[in-house]
DNA sequence: CGTTTGACTACGC
DNA sequence: CGCGTAGCCAAAC
């Protein structure tokens, strides 16, 4: 993964939606990518790859950052952090304490906690 | 200075 | 439904 033209700015938009998955829910990196604006200087094409990825970039660079980070998944709904990490732990960690359950391989359902901006099941 | 390595996905088997 | 691969850039090794 690299890195949009203006990560602080991008970073910061990614925060801005992160912070407003509601607790109990989740977003995938690449959902959260479809919802910002292709960033100045990137054609569509590109940014359709990259985007997700660029999503990661802005959740390695939360440090200090007060957002709900942990609801951050792939569109596997799986956590994808090196798994065993101390990191992955602490998200698999909070994420349960939300009362999400992982099935046998390690996934949340999608389709059942997923959450965008506009939905209206929240919180 | 050549390789490896990324908080990703869609797609083909 | 699981697994491998392409896409594609820079920095750390």
């Amino acid at each position: 993964m690299w890195s949009p033209p203006n990560p602080r700015e991008y970073n910061a938009q990614v925060w801005q939606i992160v912070e407003r998955i509601p607790k109990g829910r989740v977003m995938a990196y690449g959902q959260i990518a479809a919802l910002l604006p292709t960033p100045q200087g990137v054609d569509d094409e590109t940014y359709r790859r990259l985007g997700p990825r660029w999503v990661g970039a802005a959740m390695r660079a939360v440090k200090g950052v007060k957002i709900p980070w942990w609801r951050v998944l792939n569109a596997q709904g799986q956590i994808s952090l090196p798994a065993g990490s101390d990191s992955a732990l602490e998200q698999r960690h909070r994420l349960e304490q939300e009362g999400l359950i992982f099935d046998a391989q390690e996934r949340l359902d999608l389709a059942a906690v997923g959450w965008q901006p506009d939905d209206e099941s929240d919180a």
